[in-house]
RNA sequence: GGCGCGGUAGCAAAGUGGUAAUGCUGUGGACUGCAACUCCGCCAUCGUCGGUUCGAUUCCGACCCGCGCCUCCA
């Protein structure tokens, strides 16, 4: 079986065709790292580390880099506004981030690159722009325009390919003014000024900073080369981020090829409606946690394909997590059993992943396989077991102690799990002597705090719920 | 105005030129001291109208509806 992707380039599906099959270079848009990330931040983060370990499954070395972005405007403003110092504020919400993704169960990206340790690498890349003759300096001495580096969008043939605009048709609907410096409309900023309360960095061009997008034009270039494999983000990137990555690093190497496929998660709604701050509707994936397991957050994230717009709601959520206890209920059913290792190369899951990352196939398959290994006997059983596990852990799922999942905290006010056993020792008394009103008052009891009891051949088990 | 996406059961969501996976919910039954878990069963003709075809939800066209992007929002 080989690997299909969906590629915004051509717009279509096509074979996955490595560069290098000894070294896969893939790299992710990552946050801006002046807040705590938000539910859709994280879809990108939960579908690329699908793909991570997809990709590692085919090939012996793949390298992931995933950046943070430490250096902008709304970084700045932030830490004005708090009194904070600008690193600070950023290596504070960087962590935030790690952690936040570290509980849906993503593996780290093999490099994380940081803007603000690359700016002699962007510096240059200006540099060489300017020689080429796709960039050019505003050095006319006004205050406002005096510093700012420009590039020249006309100056490449098929800028726009990306996102199918002409440049005709970008400016058309333009929603911006345009700065009166700049020799086209289109043309965007690879550096700008900084006042002197502003970060800046000494270059050919004065004290100044790096535009948004010529990070990743030069992290890329550093870490993973002039092309690499695929190249993901949001949906949103394309235009005009993705666009002008493109530009800078097409026209930096003579025209070589940036990103060999483009691939874009759709959107995630709340309750059907665009996450924005009109609407106050950010779902911040720390709050979430706080409600439910990242494990669920990761079910449900993968319950719809990456391409989709996805709407998040209490429903989804709730439904995803009694999705998850069934799986686990199977899987604490059989705890005892060790599972087998397993050749999963042609099972059902694993070819729908290798499908454009088809992960609601591949869930459905986790749910037959589970029940294939509810059913299963004898040697099968280890074998059913290992498939199950083997094929939810390409999607990063199922990977927890199930009596653990059961009896985890599941909220603040939880009664503890020591209460819980002498409730249930007690019920059991009440049982053995054929009290059955007061076995069932401590089910009641227990039911009301959230605590429901499973009863079988072998003893009563718990599971919050 | 330009570019693009989508409309499948109560909800979510795959998929296919030959009458539609999977999960949650609901519901009938088995199991259970009662439950829960589990097991067996039931619940859709795929936005509308045309066309192509032996046959379309799946291809083509029109229409209706919803949505995204168009300079820094994943």
């Amino acid at each position: 079986m080989s690997l299909t992707l969906y590629n915004t380039l051509t717009r279509s599906k096509q074979p996955f065709e490595p560069i290098d099959p000894e070294r896969i270079a893939m790299y992710v848009c990552g946050p801006t790292v002046y807040n705590r990330v938000h539910i859709g931040n994280a879809r990108p983060a939960v579908v690329f580390d699908t793909l991570y370990r997809v990709l590692n499954t085919l090939y012996p070395k793949v390298e992931y880099a995933r950046n943070i972005t430490d250096i902008d405007d709304k970084i700045m403003k932030t830490a004005a506004e708090l009194g904070e110092d600008i690193s600070a504020l950023s290596t504070r919400y960087a962590q935030a981030y790690f952690d936040d993704m570290a509980a849906l169960n993503n593996l780290s990206p093999t490099i994380v690159p940081y803007a603000t340790q690359h700016i002699p690498e962007m510096i240059d890349m200006v540099t060489r722009l300017i020689e080429k003759g796709h960039a050019y300096n505003i050095d006319n001495g006004v205050e406002g325009e005096q510093g700012h580096v420009l590039f020249a969008v006309q100056s490449m043939s098929d800028y726009g390919a990306l996102s199918g605009r002409s440049l005709d048709d970008m400016l058309a609907g333009a929603r911006v003014e345009v700065a009166s410096y700049k020799k086209y409309a289109g043309d965007f900023v690879l550096w700008k000024p900084s006042a002197d309360n502003e970060p800046g960095w000494d270059s050919p061009w004065g004290r100044g900073r790096p535009g948004w997008h010529l990070e990743c034009s030069a992290m890329i270039e550093k870490h993973l080369g002039d092309t690499i494999d695929i190249h993901g983000g949001g949906q949103d990137l394309i235009f005009p981020h993705h666009e002008n990555e493109i530009a800078q690093s097409c026209c930096a190497h003579d025209g070589k090829p940036f990103a060999n496929v483009w691939m874009h998660n759709g959107f995630i709604n709340i309750e059907g409606e665009k996450m924005s701050k009109s609407l106050g509707n950010f779902r911040m994936v720390n709050d979430l946690l706080e409600q439910y397991p990242g494990e669920v957050l990761r079910y449900v994230i993968l319950s719809a394909h990456y391409r989709s717009e996805q709407n998040f709601g209490k429903d989804l959520l709730d439904s995803a997590w009694r999705s998850l206890d069934t799986l686990y209920g199977f899987l604490r059913t059989h705890n005892d059993i060790e599972a087998a290792s397993v050749d999963i190369s042609d099972s059902d899951a694993y070819i729908a992943l290798l499908d454009d990352l088809n992960t609601p196939m591949a869930i459905s398959e986790l749910h037959k396989l589970a029940r294939e290994m509810h059913s299963a006997e004898g040697d099968n059983l280890p074998l059913a077991k290992g498939r199950l596990l083997a094929n939810a852990g390409l999607m990063g799922l199922l990977q927890q102690d199930p009596e653990q999942w059961f009896t985890l905290s599941r909220g603040s006010d939880d009664i503890s799990a020591e209460d819980v056993e002498a409730l249930i020792a007690k019920r059991n008394q009440a049982k053995t002597d054929k009290d059955y009103a007061g076995a069932d008052a401590v089910r009641e009891e227990l039911k009301s705090l959230g605590v429901v009891l499973e009863d079988s051949r072998e003893g009563t088990k718990w599971r919050r719920g």
